[in-house]
DNA sequence: TTGAAAGCGCTAACAT
DNA sequence: ATGTTAGCGCTTTCAA
């Protein structure tokens, strides 16, 4: 591989002057500027990070952690949203996953540490709280996820209280007043807040909840799940007392809902609204008829987190705490 | 951070023997080599790959292309087999992604020449032929798609055809005799493959194709197309000389043509069986009735092309050519 | 504006 | 079995 030094000679100027010229920097005439880029390209010259790493400290990669599990494979779109700004930033993406297992986990920090990354990303594929093991040593931004022991660590996740509220009142503004809720495993953060959202909407309107319009759509624990909710919603809805609009805890169910439907002769979103979440376009757009859902700001997680890591590695001591990301209610035909 | 220097004087040795206790050589006094891991594991000691690379003109890193784009987050599972291969191999992985845009690309070449990786992976979210701007300068492995100059390019892709022909048989198999199928984009190489595959199979069982019967359920050029399954389905389910069986181009096709066939009050799978392609679980595993589907086996495509790259790396040279791996049937109850 | 010297952390190639 | 020397490609520091 050609080096600085091949360069430097070609030109006829020391190592130091071509090294100015790659890295921009200031004091080099524009006629030896203009002489040792011409170098750079004919030699074909790329400089060499690791080199420059022994030096400077500085390795110009970021970290990535995920949990990802294989069958949730929608929050990719952090991963774009976290490539697009590193990659702005002239920096590169280191990425690995635990694939929930920590000693997994320990050895891809031990494989940061070993390649000097300069942060880290630390992203679950679904909003929940994590502890860690041990304190991460280099910066870190929390991506969907929020830190259980330590609060004031900057995280990015998703307003879902906020999209609970969206949803419920997109439903009571639609003249509702027999909604139902299928939801996710209530144990779940999102659930959780989804469901305080669609408390309050629906006191805000003084509307009655009905508890046992109120069900989960999934059973058994977190991470082993199966979803239920066509079950549920035929049960649900084959009653004369029956609600008029369903919100759901995601577009599974929804799709689910929308079958159930169907085989009890109800029309969407006639006889019945259907109000999705997560935008998950491969369901959500495809169904039929396409869903009324609320999404999650995936793509917009994922460039917060890298921006507000790129700040902290420039020396921003503001970027503290959790930053919470609206969810815009995405409107189609369901409800 | 501590260095190699630092363990060495604590422990009163020579950089050297540090380096080989790190290195797991030989000719290290088991004593010694206790002494200095003892060291290493007080100090905190964590190797610099960069300075390793500056030395060895190997990074340990191994780079993947991807050209994901936003609506086809399926195929991440190519990233987890090759993750776990690369992993496995004490390798790490760099990734980046070109959107489609091929200045892009050119960027990320580059960023993967300063960063001396070792080895390229090349993968694309759906089955296709790619050219490339410029030849990769370094080893590479097409993952999902293959070299449309260079035939000898090792490549590991989805045996297309064979899933077309395991498919159509299936169907047969289940006594049907009027077998529609409404196809992806035909200009897609996976389409072309499986429409020649049920060609075959249908010749095979002296089986008459309907013409009427095979029809697109994406209208749009490559990249931009609409599903319209729903629309195509429900036309040709509605003529009382209609199919029983529909084999689908994918997961997404299979799921509108559920939707059309209890929309007209047809049962599925008894009076009609509808075959899905992908297992793209998050809707073949969840739509009512679950699919019957034929999977296209990511996870594996990506761990062989890993294990391909790292034999090349190791000096393999028989690793030329494409590889096609078998796309696996998997039962479920519509069709 | 330019360059010379030194050294970052590591290992190759030799000694010993 | 262990150590010495040199140098990888780069940047820092300081001098010219």
């Amino acid at each position: 591989m050609v080096s600085i030094r091949d360069v430097a000679a070609h030109v006829g100027v020391s190592d130091k002057t071509v090294s100015r010229v790659a890295n921009n920097e200031p004091n080099v005439s524009a006629r030896t500027k203009a002489r040792v880029e011409a170098a750079i390209a004919t030699l074909g010259y790329v400089p060499n990070m690791g080199a420059r790493l022994v030096r400077t400290n500085r390795s110009g990669v970021i970290g990535l952690i995920t949990d990802v599990v294989s069958t949730t494979p929608n929050s990719v779109d952090i991963i774009r949203g976290v490539q697009d700004r590193v990659s702005a930033a002239k920096q590169s993406l280191l990425i690995a996953n635990t694939a929930g297992a920590s000693e997994i986990e320990q050895r891809i920090w031990r494989t940061f540490q070993e390649h000097r990354i300069d942060g880290v990303l630390f992203a679950t594929m679904y909003h929940r709280r994590v502890s860690f093991v041990s304190r991460p040593t280099m910066p870190t931004v929390l991506v969907n996820c929020t830190a259980a022991d330590e609060p004031d660590m900057p995280a990015v996740v998703p307003d879902d209280y906020e999209g609970g509220y969206v949803a419920t009142l997109r439903a009571l503004d639609q003249g509702h007043d027999r909604i139902g809720f299928i939801t996710l495993n209530p144990k779940i953060i999102a659930a959780e807040l989804r469901g305080k959202a669609f408390v309050d909407a629906m006191a805000s309107r003084g509307v009655a909840i009905r508890p046992e319009w109120v069900r989960a759509g999934y059973l058994g624990a977190i991470g082993e799940e199966r979803l239920c909710a066509y079950d549920v919603a035929r049960d649900m809805l084959r009653a004369t007392d029956r609600p008029t609009a369903l919100l759901t805890g995601n577009d599974q169910i929804a799709m689910q809902c929308l079958f159930a439907a169907q085989s009890l002769g109800l029309r969407v979103p006639q006889d019945l609204a259907i109000i999705g979440f997560d935008d998950f376009q491969m369901i959500s757009a495809q169904v039929i008829p396409p869903l009324t859902t609320v999404a999650l700001p995936y793509y917009k997680i994922g460039e917060r987190a890298a921006d507000r890591l790129l700040a902290i590695l420039a020396g921003d001591a503001s970027e503290a705490g959790v930053e919470r990301l609206p969810c815009p209610i995405v409107v189609r035909a369901s409800g």
